[in-house]
DNA sequence: CAGCCTGTGAAGCAAATACTTAGGTATTGA
DNA sequence: TCAATACCTAAGTATTTGCTTCACAGGCTG
C-alpha cells in the first residue's frame, strides 16, 4: 500500500490553500523563500513549514545557492492526483454508460411489445 | 473568493484516506451507510462524520428514505479539483514552452554567427 | 406493541495542524 | 570585518481533526 501514502501525501499537501497559492505561484515560475512568502501574512517559520510540506509531498523541489533557497514545481508529482480523479471519473462515467445501456433496451422491449 | 472556499472544502474533503476510499466505493455506485462504514475499523458515528465533511463539499449527494440513507457521488463537483490542476498544468507548459522556444532562438543565434 | 434495525446527536479526548516567539547560522555587500 | 540579509531550528500554544462512548429517535417486523 505503498501507492495510497503517496496519494495521501499529495491531497494533505493539497488541502491548505496557502500551500495552494505557492503552488499557484510556483506554476508562474521558480522563487525564493521570501518571495513566495511576501504575500502572506504570516511568519516566516509558519510559512517555512508549509514549503517543507510541499517538498514532503514532493510536489516541488528546492536547493540552495548561498543563503538563498529556491523552489521550483515538480509537474510530475501532480499526476498522482490528476490520476486518482481520472480513475473516479473513468468508473462512474462506465457505469453511468451501463445504465444508460440498460434504460435503452429497456425502452426498445416496451417499444416491441 | 467564494471561489477559494469552494476549492477549499474540495480538497479538504479529498485529503483524508477514508473520505477518498468512501468516494472510490461511491464512483462505482450508490451505496448506504452500513455498506459504505462496513470495510472500515471505526465507530460508526465516527464515519459517518466523514460523510458529512462529503456532503458539505457537495463532492457526494444523499436522501433517505425510511430509516436508511443512501449516498451518491455528485460528479460535477469533481470539476473543482480537476480544473484547478488543469489550469497549474497549463501555466507551466505554458512557460516551459516559452523556455523551449528561448533556448531554440539562442541556439540559432549561435549557429548563424 | 416489543424489540431490533439504521442512523443521529452530544460531549469529551488525544493527536495533529498551523501558528507564534526567540534565538540561532551561514552568506554577502559595504 | 561588521552589519544586514536570508533562512533555519527549537520550543510552545491554540485550534482543528478524527476518534470515542453514551444515549436516543424513528422506522420496520414478528
Amino acid at each position: 500500500m505503498v501507492q495510497a501514502a503517496v496519494t495521501e501525501g499529495v491531497f494533505y499537501a493539497l488541502s491548505n490553500p496557502t500551500r495552494r497559492k505557492v503552488l499557484e505561484q510556483l506554476s508562474v515560475g521558480p522563487a525564493t523563500v521570501s518571495e513566495l512568502a511576501a504575500p502572506f501574512d504570516m511568519k516566516l517559520p509558519s510559512f517555512v513549514q508549509h514549503l517543507s510540506v510541499l517538498e514532503q509531498s514532493r510536489l516541488v523541489t528546492s536547493k540552495k545557492q548561498g543563503r538563498v533557497r529556491t523552489y521550483e514545481i515538480a509537474p510530475e508529482r501532480f499526476k498522482v492526483a490528476e490520476n486518482w480523479l481520472t480513475e473516479r471519473r473513468r468508473e462512474w462515467e462506465a457505469r453511468l454508460d451501463r445504465f444508460d445501456h440498460y434504460v435503452k433496451q429497456l425502452k426498445e422491449k416496451e417499444s416491441r411489445s
